[in-house]
RNA sequence: GGCGCAUUGGUCUAGCGGUCCAGGACGCCGCCCUCUCACGGCGGAAAUCACGGGUUCAAAUCCCGUAUGCGCUACCA
């Protein structure tokens, strides 16, 4: 317990795009590690691969990473004392610790071309032997490397490993985890380009910016051996690993774009609640260990406990976002309707459906009669017909039908004069004028309503039908029954 | 191929040797509420706890195999 408080944790993508949802719940379980044992949480980027670079990608992860409410403490656009942040900036620190190493006979260089490694791996291959690094530069003399050295020959550092023998380690997650060093290659740590490998700088980063956890995905947990040898020949004390599960699709692949919407900032365009998107991947993996389900942030952060997760990948199921998505929403509109109410108008204004003068109030009556039955801010795009066009659309023979029979035809006159004798339609006296209809008419009760609602919107179903009537008002409804 | 990790209803999961012929949630189905759809409430179907062996008086829970899935196996992260 006392090993996670004051935590030094960080989240480290690599701006390579969007977020990905899985980085997100890696962020997430990070930030609530900090947040929840007075630790620090640190953003750090990786952009230690320039062909895989994408330009604007830095902000997009930030922004995304703000829009989850997941905020940090230390990072490229805050500083901290440890910075800089971006390790391309940090190149001088990771050159200057590799050449240690190979002082120390812990890393050596290597001059292997690209065309030599691929023919020793489709050897080893063909061999059905494991694909590895054949040590071909481990042994060279010090006069080999000076005249390769002088003759400008590209080369890289490599990391010693020891070839055989076994590494156990701790995960928070998984306990102890056994890796044969057979297994465990001899990495590249300094690309030829000068840029350090994620091994090299991750480990070199970690330690300088004072890391004692290390929470990342199950991916990396073949190569942490690598790492826990790095901070060995380092002799730095090294953090502890927590190798988080991975998101799934509904074939139990890993998460893919093909599959599913990956990206955060999908989420948020589709009209996703940021609340509800961290409350659902939150339970991707972990839970309080009671039926619980349903979090605030703040509850989420005094709950969390990295040593509950569990160790399998988890299915990313949309359907269970949806509901839980719903289920935010209709909390809004309780408890902050104008809240909903400005969600749903930047996305009609983003569609187009209104403009930026549009009228507040009838915003928020539209938040009213649609926010229990979206599970998305999006969804209310199929109310938009209902709400914004003149004319009535049927939409189906049944509807139509209904809507040409005799009491509808009875009820659409009576409708229509007790409209013409007032000047606008409210809440004062809805009542009065329905009242008369019915009177006049002779028709009441489920009959009544289902034509009237069948008469100015075309549907059977639909929203509340007094909410829906006062938001079209006397001109709305006149236009629909013309 | 090698190595590693995982395996409770379709899905997310609870469970850490007896209280489990397995609890909650999504989804699905039915009923109630209601002018309708939804929301909400109530109920139901759905898991031989991957399989096979142990250990134990007792195993979903511990151990060993097998199968399956996934990950890693780059001068990508």
């Amino acid at each position: 317990m006392d090993d996670l408080k004051k935590c030094r944790v960080r989240f480290a993508p690599s701006p390579t795009g969007y977020l990905h949802i899985g980085g997100a719940r890696t962020a997430l379980f990070n930030w609530l590690t900090a947040r929840n044992n007075c630790g620090t949480f640190i953003l750090r980027i990786e952009d230690t691969d320039k062909e895989r670079f994408v330009d604007g990608s830095i902000e997009q992860i930030m922004e995304s990473l703000k829009w989850l409410g997941i905020n940090w403490d230390e990072g490229p656009d805050c500083g901290g004392e440890y910075g800089p942040y971006i390790q391309s900036q940090r190149l001088e620190i990771y050159k200057k610790h590799v050449f240690q190493l190979v002082e120390q006979g812990d890393a050596y260089y290597c001059f292997c071309s690209a065309e030599r490694l691929d023919k020793m791996r489709e050897e080893q291959k063909s061999k059905g032997e494991s694909t590895q690094y054949d040590r071909h530069c481990r042994n060279l003399t010090q006069k080999q490397i000076d005249e390769n050295l002088k003759n400008n020959i590209p080369y890289v550092i490599r990391m010693k490993t020891p070839g055989t023998g076994n590494i156990s380690f701790n995960d928070i997650i998984r306990e102890e985890v056994t890796i044969p060093f057979e297994n465990v290659d001899d990495q590249v740590l300094l690309k030829s380009d000068g840029f350090p490998t994620y091994h090299l700088a991750n480990v070199v980063d970690d330690h300088l910016m004072k890391i004692t956890i290390v929470i990342r995905g199950e991916e990396w947990l073949m190569s942490a051996p690598k790492h826990l040898l790095l901070y060995k020949y380092f002799k730095w004390t090294p953090p502890l690993f927590a190798h988080l599960p991975l998101l799934l699709n509904a074939d139990r692949s890993k998460l893919s774009k093909r599959q599913n919407d990956v990206s955060v900032s999908d989420y948020k365009l589709k009209g996703f609640l940021p609340d509800a998107v961290v409350n659902f991947i939150a339970l991707l993996g972990w839970n309080p260990g009671n039926d619980k389900e349903i979090f605030k942030v703040e509850e989420i952060i005094k709950m969390f406990d990295l040593r509950k997760c569990g160790k399998s990948g988890s299915v990313f199921d949309i359907d269970k976002l949806k509901w839980m998505n719903g289920l935010y929403i209709r909390e809004l509109k309780k408890n902050n309707i104008d809240g909903l109410a400005n969600l749903i108008r930047n996305y009609l204004i983003d569609n187009k459906f209104i403009d930026k003068d549009y009228d507040f109030g009838k915003i928020k009556q539209i938040a009213e009669l649609t926010g229990n039955g979206i599970d998305s801010i999006n969804d209310v795009s199929s109310f938009t017909k209902l709400l914004f066009d003149d004319a009535v659309n049927f939409s189906g023979e049944d509807a139509k039908t209904i809507s040409v029979s005799e009491n509808a035809l009875k009820i659409k006159k009576v409708l229509i004069d007790e409209l013409d004798k007032i000047s606008e339609l409210d809440k004062s006296n809805v009542n009065a004028v329905f009242k008369n209809v019915q009177n006049i008419s002779g028709i009441k009760g489920k009959e009544l309503y289902h034509i009237i609602r069948i008469l100015i919107s075309g549907s059977a179903e639909g929203p509340d039908l007094a909410g829906l009537i006062l938001f079209l008002g006397k001109k709305g409804i006149l236009k629909r029954l013309a």
